[in-house]
DNA sequence: TTCGTAATTGCAGACGATTGCAAGGTGTTA
DNA sequence: TAACACCTTGCAATCGTCTGCAATTACGAA
């Protein structure tokens, strides 16, 4: 089959007896063209059912009008909400998308990279991949003056816009719940330690125990690689442990689901016997049981404030100065999390 | 700022005083250059940091090597895993895809499908919008022989190759389960009668019914709006009926969860006072509690196989005739389901 | 020495749209 | 009637890449 050629202003032309110069003109509404010959045109064009080829636009105005925009994994639900906020606005904005997933790999990252530049995308939303740990790729996008923001898993030092959470405020508020729960030997279950977010809402655990005058436990401070082995390594580690903590705050809300199947899987109530709580109010999180003590953020709102930022510095309507937009995350307090051991 | 200037061919030609052609034809490692000259070309091309311009390149071959996608929703679960297929599969093959969402609009739906022709892509893989029930906009892309598929929610009529799941035979398993548990009265909860898939899966329904020797009983099948608020009024109907199913069938698992919540909010034990499944083995499923019985369908799966068979198409590799290819669902069977009324 | 052939390379015209500038036509004014 | 200005429209170059064909060169054979 061959693909149906479609409808081009030379056919309009042709048609119509006029220049192709005159039919663009025509079909951009331009005041310098008679308004009968400009009605004709319009007219012939949506009978013809003409389409521009944004191809050929995107060469000669070198503008693609495209985004693209990788992201860890897009099955992830909280990247598919960042997803949806970026798209609905970005289209709204005249603007189309493309989207890529590392699949948290840095060599799948730096491809996406490539392929969205060769495709001339206008700009880049970036969410880096867990296995990022060099940076040349981003630096290099930078020498190259090519508009891009990181969001959500960001690398500080960059001279670029970055969209976050507050991460460490959201550690915070869920620790000083646990903490005014009456908890006071509380773990906190991490991800690899050179991620953004586990140093981030590492701080914030900290910054909670050291405002209620709990001293820092290093053996407090589990690890896990976020598979599910992991996670149920660090259930039974905690379980072990002696004295067993009063409450564990785990840094994303898969970890704490798995910990939760883990412990009612060897007999453990919650929170009668422990509280749990966790991060990023995924959808499994409330429907768990017990729900999920945890911390909102909300990604249609990032991928939505993050789009806006690159369209403004692109259109101009915002310094092109890197700046820092932090989102406020909410605690949202759930029945995991009702254990109160100075009631024992 | 300006965009930094990606180097083109004409500036590598000009730096080593040859033509233009000359380097596209060493860039293509064309077999009639000169073995130094071609050397020398890519050794520049390289410290130079070509890219080539794939707008120019797409405009000149007329073939953009980027494919389209829309599906109803990103933030679905089951819609996510197929984009992951779609991506990795396209991309393995050497093409891009360009994704948007209708989000359940035929508005959006119609918008989306000029977008991504205007930009030129090579086909369009496409899962129809709860609202669509009007079909020129697909027929309008047939007529103009633009390669496209069909994905999960299909229409039928429509001459072009479709892929979707055996939804008659994953609700004939699960309704099968229930019967073979012992339920006879089982009530199945539809979405919108128009929808692809609550046909199908009453179908199924239907026919295990049948094999089992149980008249249909219309009063059994209930439809929700698949809002929240839909849920739980069906959730409710359910419990005021009388005599009361003993098993319900869900079409979709958001349904099934919800469903589920309400009822323990009203006390009822699942399930003890009634069985409960749904369809499609979301996250979410796996974690209620009791976890729920329910189909799984390969999300993943789906997309590769999709793209596949589209890129076969537009290679050549495949006959232009549609095809229809149906993926085998299974059966989970988890807790939810373990209600025996025969056993009373 | 001359001619034919092969091996290299460049020219120029696409692909579809945009845009500065020039050209044609019309009407007005002196 | 001549000169000027303006209104419309077309020409041609451009964006970056590809490719059919022509042109150049070199080489071996007669």
């Amino acid at each position: 089959m061959k693909k149906g050629r479609q409808v081009t202003m030379k056919e309009i032309a042709k048609k119509l007896g006029v220049s192709v110069s005159t039919v663009s003109r025509a079909l951009q509404d331009s005041p310098e063209l008679h308004a009968e010959t400009k009605r004709k045109i319009v007219e012939a064009a949506k009978e013809m059912n003409y389409r521009p080829n944004l191809l050929a636009q995107s060469l000669r105005i070198s503008r693609s009008k495209t985004l693209g925009v990788i992201v860890p994994e897009i099955t992830s639900h909280f990247f598919a909400s960042c997803i949806s906020g970026i798209q609905d606005t970005a289209n709204t904005r005249g603007y189309n998308v493309m989207i890529c997933q590392s699949n948290e790999r840095i060599s799948q990252e730096k491809a996406n990279i490539q392929t969205l530049v060769s495709s001339q995308v206008d700009g880049l939303l970036i969410s880096l991949s867990r296995e990022t740990n060099t940076y040349e790729h981003l630096y290099e996008l930078y020498d190259r003056e090519i508009n891009f923001l990181l969001f959500d898993r960001v690398q500080e030092d960059i001279p670029v816009s970055k969209v976050t959470f507050n991460d460490v405020s959201g550690a915070y508020q869920v620790v000083k719940h646990l903490l005014e729960n009456g908890s006071r030997r509380i773990a906190y279950v991490s991800g690899p330690e050179d991620l953004y977010i586990s140093k981030k809402r590492k701080e914030g655990y900290l910054r909670a125990l050291t405002e209620f005058g709990v001293a820092e436990d290093p053996s407090l401070v589990l690890i896990s690689d976020l598979t599910l082995e992991g996670n149920l390594r660090v259930a039974q580690q905690v379980l072990q442990m002696d004295p067993r903590p009063e409450a564990v705050f785990c840094m994303i809300d898969p970890v704490a689901v798995d910990v939760l199947t883990e412990w009612k899987k060897s007999g453990i109530r919650i929170p009668e016997d422990i509280a749990l709580a966790g991060f990023t109010d995924n959808p499994t999180a409330a429907v768990v049981e017990p729900p999920l003590t945890t911390v909102s953020q909300p990604g249609y709102e990032m991928g939505k404030l993050a789009v806006s930022h690159l369209l403004d510095q692109l259109d101009g309507l915002a310094s092109e100065d890197p700046i820092s937009i932090v989102l406020d995350t909410t605690l949202v307090v759930r029945k995991s999390s009702q254990h109160f051991p100075s009631k024992k």
